[in-house]
DNA sequence: GCACAAAAGTGACGTTTCGTCAATTTTCAA
DNA sequence: TTGAAAATTGACGAAACGTCACTTTTGTGC
């Protein structure tokens, strides 16, 4: 029981480091969620800590800089559950669906903290820029390239189609948080029928 | 000769008002361009004008104001745009494309100016709240209710495909942007083509 | 343990930007 | 022509910024 373990943070050193980093990270979310990301200071996410003004330079440059840490913080979470999705999905549709219902589901999770309208959060959108959203898009780009090159699908220019089915949960997925009641699987449907069939294989079922 | 015209801006003071609103817009456009939107400050728009500090504040409130003017500028020039794909429209499929093809020009058009990536310009995406912008929104979801009504497409949730329109547009209107050449056509035929028959549609002609 | 060097934290300080406001200039109409 | 309303001006205090000399904490070699 001694040897094993420890993985990542061994000195007290790497440990309070961490421990800041993260500690400025919530904070940020909190002040982002109560005043909204153009009103938050700097001074006012330090104070969300118990460290003094000049130790946030020694993490961030910038407020900007925070929430970008965010955006890549919460991309990194929702990696492995995207990869989730290709690896169990038993079909081409199944994996479309499945990693929309991921999508919608995390960004439902995501808001459900209090705080002020979802829009006023943040500058608005995900900002596409930041390491780990590109890891993302490559991920779903990835994706649809096997499923192209599997034959699942027909040869469509990949980066588009990668681009248009984020806009697309971006754009669905803001509505569908802005509807009484959220309905995740209903969203997803409605996506991954238009993706396979267009508006055909959108239509209602009634 | 003498009756008619002079429909807006009939008073002296009315037109500079105008006039000096429009020159704290053109500076700002400028200046977003120049120094990027995070970085430029209200002192700099001002800068750019033959105007006092104190007198930017009789026309925004702020930097964010400045920038939903903007925004709020190009969803009012893109909006009979819009108006006339719709009217001109032998086809919904005819519809759609010249829809996609007007506002891909438009971004084109946009961002043909000097400065600094596109990327940096932008507090991040074309704020979907301001007034106008809510406009354009509801002129494409009418424009596809109406199709619906018409028969011309089957039955779908209005709203979802209003936002998958524009997510789409959005999103693969910025990757053609960065492409080279570009080839607004081509994306447009995507799109058009992902929208009425999914996947297959959207395929390569090879 | 002790001592010393490197790393990290602290908060006061000068700087920059902010938004306001009393004073001034411009416009309009009587 | 004149006076009141509207708009502009720039200086000012408040607020946020980013830095830096100094202190405290941590790791290492003895």
């Amino acid at each position: 029981m001694s040897d094993a373990a420890t993985l990542e943070p061994v000195g007290k050193r790497e440990k309070t480091k961490a421990a800041n980093r993260q500690a400025i990270l919530d904070a940020a979310r909190a002040v982002f969620a109560q005043l909204g990301y153009e009103a938050a200071t700097v001074r006012d996410i330090i104070r969300g800590t118990d460290l003094a003004s000049g130790t946030f330079y020694n993490y961030f440059k910038s407020k900007e800089e925070v929430y970008e840490a965010l955006a890549d913080d919460g991309a990194r979470r929702f990696r492995p559950i995207l990869r989730l999705s290709r690896e169990n999905a038993r079909s081409f549709e199944d994996y479309l669906h499945s990693a929309f219902v991921a999508y919608f589901q995390f960004i439902l999770a995501d808001n459900s903290a209090e705080g002020r309208p979802i829009d006023e959060r943040r500058p608005h959108v995900l900002r596409m820029d930041t390491p780990e959203m590109v890891a993302v898009y490559q991920e779903v780009r990835q994706s649809l390239e096997e499923a192209i090159a599997r034959g699942d699908a027909p040869h469509v220019d990949a980066d588009y189609l990668a681009c248009a089915c984020i806009g697309m949960a971006q754009e669905v997925g803001g509505e569908m948080l802005r509807r009484n009641p959220r309905d995740v699987d209903a969203a997803a449907r409605f996506v991954t029928g238009l993706l396979l069939n267009g508006l055909p294989g959108a239509a209602k079922k009634s």
